[in-house]
DNA sequence: GTGAAAGCGCTAACAG
DNA sequence: CTGTTAGCGCTTTCAC
């Protein structure tokens, strides 16, 4: 493991001519610099960040929290993320907030605040009042994705457009009986995005001049047993089978499509079925959706914290556009029969 | 941001002392220890883990290389890893080895040599020759979960036992036509572990006296829509249908299971499916399977870290123990019908 | 049990 | 354009 003094002898420099050369900060002679890259190249010399981090005060390592792993929106946030981070040479230390309160608090209490990060990125995080001010306390760049933080940025589809597209989509299909499955009332608490959802469903509704029936409601978990579960008690109902259903995920969406042929019913022929995600199984279930991109989603906020870090190198346009998103139609949705 | 000579100040003693008192190396008096535990806590004084990693060489931070985030049993590992690594006051950062060779090859051309970790956890990773000896060469503790590596202590469960043990399990209901579906060749490079479930198969099989038929074996790359794939072909077979399939991955497992349905095949009725892991999904689809437990598995990854990395105040035992898995039998496998 | 002081390996003025 | 030097904030001998 050399120092970098041991590259100033062989280059025959000063180490801080040889930690210009690396840098990139300050002037070096053509020459010199070469000199300088061969003999670091030759001994494999890497600079301690740890060194390097206390004499600059930045870190170059940002840190991600995120709710839980084993979600497909957010692990695809978080690739998307990491990609980026590493292609501008930033390293990403990960906060995994599932797992008991303890661990959570301690992540708020003493992790976030060991000055080990730039920046931090909020992956659809709800915090309590004293989480969030901790956060702020930190008084670093932050970023939130999908999950509204107050006082902080966020990026965000815009979830109630996204909705009364996919609700559009059933309607102009000739539907009138359309069906939502959406978030409990915990889960809305916790992630608001739902709400948001069944606003843009209602919005659609009420804008076809469809009146909003609450019996074709049906909470769920954001899972796809949960979508399944819920499907199955609106297509029981023997008063009102609807004959489109709108799912606020695509996993949700699934489970409906799964519950729809465990009792007997065709889709599309029966039932149309949309979600909203464009989830990785999306296309063999044949679901259409509204197609939202996570990963890209995590690639924006690298950018905006990037521009927050270095604000000389960057131009910022192009940033505040809406988050993108795609109603991608496929199978299961159909007009409506007879 | 307070520094350690505040808290200092503050308790009336000397940095040193506060350093001791905080750290618990090195004798302090109750009393004094006191005073500057409430220093520290009325300034909100946490240390900066650079100076502190400059000035003892280690980090507290260990890096996790990973080759994809949206799969199951990755993201369970690191699920477990990070929680486990919490609890040990160690930050956890994240490489991720999906997205492109030069992304790839950054990571261990640049960030793990970056002095930035005390060890590394390497997930399900078959490298080249020279990504193995960069690793190795960095010289710190490595444990490898999930896949083999030259010359690392790896943890993974034992995949031929497994697979002879779900073979077993429908050989003893009576099935004697048991496909296999296995990974491909590609895959099998990569990973290694499908061939070794496929040795375990043949194993059970040959056990039983039951001779090993090739056309009973199909490819597929261990995802859903690829285990869907590989069923229709053995269903579709007109000479030989199998009543029971063994899939190496409970996603293809259940891939299976949604092929035998559209064939209007019945499980367990006219086929029983019985896969590997234990996926999140496998109860919601009654799927028997062996359940591997991946969050354990990084959760013990970290215990044989930290065993490394603090020799003295760890036990050492249970660790060389086997990996636990179990059969499950849910709805999927049943006697042979007939 | 406690303090003084010498670094850990690098960067950033400041001179030249 | 390059070298000298003073830290960055902590830990750890070494005395006392």
């Amino acid at each position: 493991m050399p120092g970098i003094n041991e590259v100033a002898e062989l280059a025959g420099v000063s180490t801080a001519t040889v930690s210009r050369a690396l840098s990139g900060n300050g002037a070096v002679s053509a020459t010199t610099k070469d000199k300088v890259v061969r003999a670091a190249a030759e001994l494999g010399y890497v600079v301690s960040s740890n060194a390097s981090s206390l004499a600059t005060g930045r870190t170059r390592n940002i840190g991600v929290v995120i709710p839980s792993l084993n979600h497909w929106f957010y692990s695809s946030v978080l690739q998307g993320a990491e990609s980026s981070l590493l292609a501008n040479g930033y390293d990403l230390t990960l906060y995994n907030l599932a797992g008991t309160g303890e661990e959570r608090d301690s992540v708020f209490e003493h992790f976030l605040l060991r000055k080990r990060v730039d920046a931090v990125i909020a992956i659809s995080l709800e915090l309590t009042p004293q989480e969030t001010s901790r956060l702020l306390a930190l008084n670093k760049p932050t970023v939130g994705v999908g999950g509204p933080l107050p006082g902080v940025r966020t990026l965000s589809i815009d979830d109630v457009e996204v909705a009364r597209l996919a609700t559009e989509h059933l309607i102009a299909l000739g539907h009138t009986m359309v069906a939502h499955i959406g978030g409990t009332e915990d889960f809305e608490r916790d992630f608001h995005l739902p709400t948001n959802r069944r606003i843009g469903y209602e919005a659609a509704m009420e804008a076809a001049g469809i009146p909003v029936d609450p019996d074709l409601f049906q909470p769920a978990d954001f899972t796809l047993p949960g979508g399944y579960r819920a499907a199955k008690q609106l297509f029981g109902n023997p008063r009102k089978r609807p004959s489109a259903v709108f799912a606020a995920s695509d996993e949700m969406a699934i489970g409906t499509i799964l519950a729809a042929r465990d009792m007997g019913m065709n889709v599309p022929g029966d039932v149309s079925v949309i979600g909203i995600d464009d989830h990785d199984l999306a296309e063999f279930f044949g679901l259409s959706t509204v197609a939202q991109y996570p990963d890209l989603q995590g690639r924006l906020a690298v950018e905006l914290l990037m521009e927050q870090l270095h604000p000389e190198s960057r131009e910022v346009g192009g940033i505040n556009t809406a988050l993108p998103y795609d109603l991608i139609v496929r199978a299961s949705t159909a007009r409506r029969r007879g």
